[in-house]
DNA sequence: CGGGCTACCGACCGAACGGTCGTGCAAAAA
DNA sequence: TTTTTGCACGACCGTTCGGTCGGTAGCCCG
């Protein structure tokens, strides 16, 4: 039986009417993001959806597959925030700043799908691919961190490597916790993020 | 053959010499962290131990047993910060502040047994009791949080649960990237999260 | 030098894994 | 109504999983 009632993509389609390789995948994150990808089996996977085992490889190669194009759709996210005329314009400041609620943004909309890319430990090659790519844009947020402490908008006690990684830190943790359409809204978590960041927790 | 050179507690032991409980588990918890749990198989360890597989079991009642007996370690640690004296006494200011250097002190020294901790997805009961017993740690400092708002220290503009949150992420972060022994020592470390996370990043 | 202690080996087990294959069946298009 | 299209089924394959068992090998102490 189905767990949640996540079926096809409602536009009309030919055929018997059932899941489509979206609904399937959307259904396959959120288990992946339960159990780990690792210590999810096929079998619950049918489970899940209510269909046999054999069933979901009518839509997906292989589970393989379904890791691949769910970490595709994170990390395109992330590195459209990247090609935004915002993050190239301007002070580093505040590109920083614009990147930073870029990836607050992406994370949010795509939460269970960025939550999956972030719990990877590369075990296979589609992973260790996937993560070169999100260290590729690690590092792109890395020249940025550089280029406003060059520009004396940030303090130079802290060593720019890990200023950005306390930042990462921060920010993708916020997998863990958020909850979309809760009382917390994105823009607001946002604010919240670049306060505490930026000017610290502290009163003024 | 051995992967590196952590054979047994070298004090003096009757019998043949070879691993002991401690230097399994050390070698176990190192394989759990740079593949998941899950991903890691006994034959692995076997491997990675230079030992047969079954030869495990001599010092290991279960794969279960060894997750169990490192995330106790980890755990007791957490919980002895919030045990001491300096976690009771004084403004809930500088509490908090103890505390969170307590924890960071605790997560650089055990590092690998705390990192198996923060990447537990509560399959199992004993994941499920651990990530309990975490939660009540978290609670703790949450409460602290909620202290030192009331009593002004902290802005008021930014929900307290959020506050907690954000510390969270960016101290447990630290798991992800802290290397021990190199440039950045713990102290420094810890110096500089309580900067960013109470005075920011901007210069001031 | 022999007994006791500790560490280890290799063959094996039932269950679960990811994946394949041939077939059945419902609904939209013709 | 017939054809086409696409979803789903269940039996099955080779492999690997965590774990068991009976026996062996090396070391210290008396």
């Amino acid at each position: 039986m189905t767990v949640d009632g996540s079926r096809p993509a409602s536009t009309a389609r030919r055929g018997r009417p059932g899941y489509d390789q979206q609904s399937v995948l959307a259904v396959a994150v959120a288990a992946f993001n339960r159990h780990g990808y690792e210590a999810t089996s096929m079998g619950m996977l049918a489970e899940e959806l209510g269909i046999s085992k054999s069933a979901i490889y009518h839509h997906v190669p292989s589970k393989g597959d379904l890791l691949r194009l769910a970490l595709d759709h994170a990390l395109g996210g992330l590195e459209s925030v990247l090609q935004d005329p915002g993050a190239h314009a301007g002070r580093a400041d505040a590109r920083l700043e614009f990147v930073l609620r870029g990836t607050i943004a992406v994370l949010t909309e795509r939460l269970p799908f960025v939550t999956l890319l972030l719990r990877l430990r590369g075990n296979t090659e589609i992973e260790r691919e996937a993560l070169e790519r999100r260290r590729a844009f690690d590092r792109e947020v890395a020249a940025l961190v550089d280029a406003a402490r060059h520009e004396g908008s940030i303090r130079k006690d802290i060593d720019p490597r890990t200023t950005t990684r306390l930042i990462f830190g921060t920010i993708n943790s916020i997998v863990e916790w958020y909850k979309p359409g809760g009382p917390l809204t994105a823009g607001k978590l946002s604010d919240d993020v670049i306060h505490m960041v930026f000017d610290g927790l502290h009163r003024r």
